[in-house]
DNA sequence: ACCTGAACACCGTTCAAGT
DNA sequence: ACCTGAACACCGTTCAAGT
């Protein structure tokens, strides 16, 4: 009766959790549950915890569209990167800090930046100055998007209670500006802060 | 016996764990048995586990240094910032996480904000135009020493085990970049992009 | 008032046993 | 081979009881 428990079967069930119920709802006996299958059937198939873990940031990061397409330089590229990577954030937003949080050295990630390195260069950019710009851009899109995500997750988590008890005029200013056009306007920044570092060199 | 039970000495104490131990150490149940007291003592001095988080946090963040020089402009603040905030992260790389998942708009991170635009107002910048500086420095902090402080704990965490396994030059040359000069490179690139658009303003 | 052990409803993981 | 319940050593939190 078993529904072909794999791996890959684990993760998406576990990614299925964590948006309907949040991070805290990733837990071996919810996923084993969900698959009507003992706790101890899913060491069968996961090593530890930390492994579907990250597994379901491999999920993440394979929904965002990194492939090359000819004609676009690397400035699209890089755009268009950011733009689905922060639909993924939003989509997912619990999920989200395990992919800021997911080490840049191992699997998941350092796919997702080959993937995206390579569509770079066929954009007409070197190696080292792509390596310079991700550099900066990965930092940026890690950092804004967990904090759109956090703001996410807490206001859907609000939803359920009363009305918000908000009325800081700060607090608003620096929340209302995580917008598209503050996202846009910031990765612009960046780009222009690149190119005139190498029009100089 | 109780040598001034407190909010802040359990935060000090929860700190002094991570520190030592890593994130996983910041438990009631290890910061009660540190103080020599019972767990449910700490229930008298602190509502949740969550309270006492955002408690580390905001001693983390108090020892970034955020105070005005006089004469300094902007980019200067801007810069002892980020400098302070990755000595923190390096100095508590564990703990760094929790900084990083804070929500944004809350207590410890909302005074850290206003202290660092205090201090960017006298040193000349509008108050318009700080914000849109914070929203992509801040997040771009928040992203890169998130990265860093990751990277640190996980090796730390080997230095126990056997030699590193490591051996791909792609992985080498993504993590080798985070050094102070590719910090210090990725800030004056977010600054010459900010003078850029506003040059053109 | 202040502190507390026992208890509750959870965790990830291991292990010996079932089929 | 594959799956499993019971058990272990933990969690945060509550509650009624101690001093």
């Amino acid at each position: 009766m078993h529904l072909h428990l794999s791996r890959e079967t684990i993760a998406r069930t576990g990614l299925e959790l964590i948006d309907r119920d949040g991070l805290e709802a990733l837990t071996l006996r919810n996923i084993a549950s969900e698959l009507s299958v003992g706790v101890t059937t899913l060491y069968g198939h996961v090593r530890t915890r930390d492994e579907i873990v990250s597994d379901v940031v491999g999920l993440l990061l394979g929904e965002v569209d990194t492939t090359a397409r000819s004609g676009e330089v690397w400035e699209e590229v890089l755009r268009r990167v950011a733009t689905s990577v922060r639909a993924v954030a939003h989509r997912h937003p619990a999920a989200f800090t395990l992919v800021a949080t997911a080490p840049v050295d191992e699997a998941p990630v350092l796919d997702y930046a080959r993937a995206i390195e390579e569509a770079s260069v066929a954009g007409g950019i070197s190696e080292q100055r792509f390596i310079e710009s991700w550099q900066v851009i990965d930092a940026f899109l890690t950092g804004f998007l967990m904090m759109e995500a956090t703001a996410l997750t807490r206001a859907r988590a609000a939803e359920a209670d009363d009305a918000g008890t908000t009325s800081d005029a700060f607090r608003g200013d620096m929340s209302k500006v995580h917008s598209d056009a503050a996202f846009a306007a910031a990765l612009e920044i960046i780009i222009a802060g690149l190119r005139q570092k190498w029009g100089r060199e």
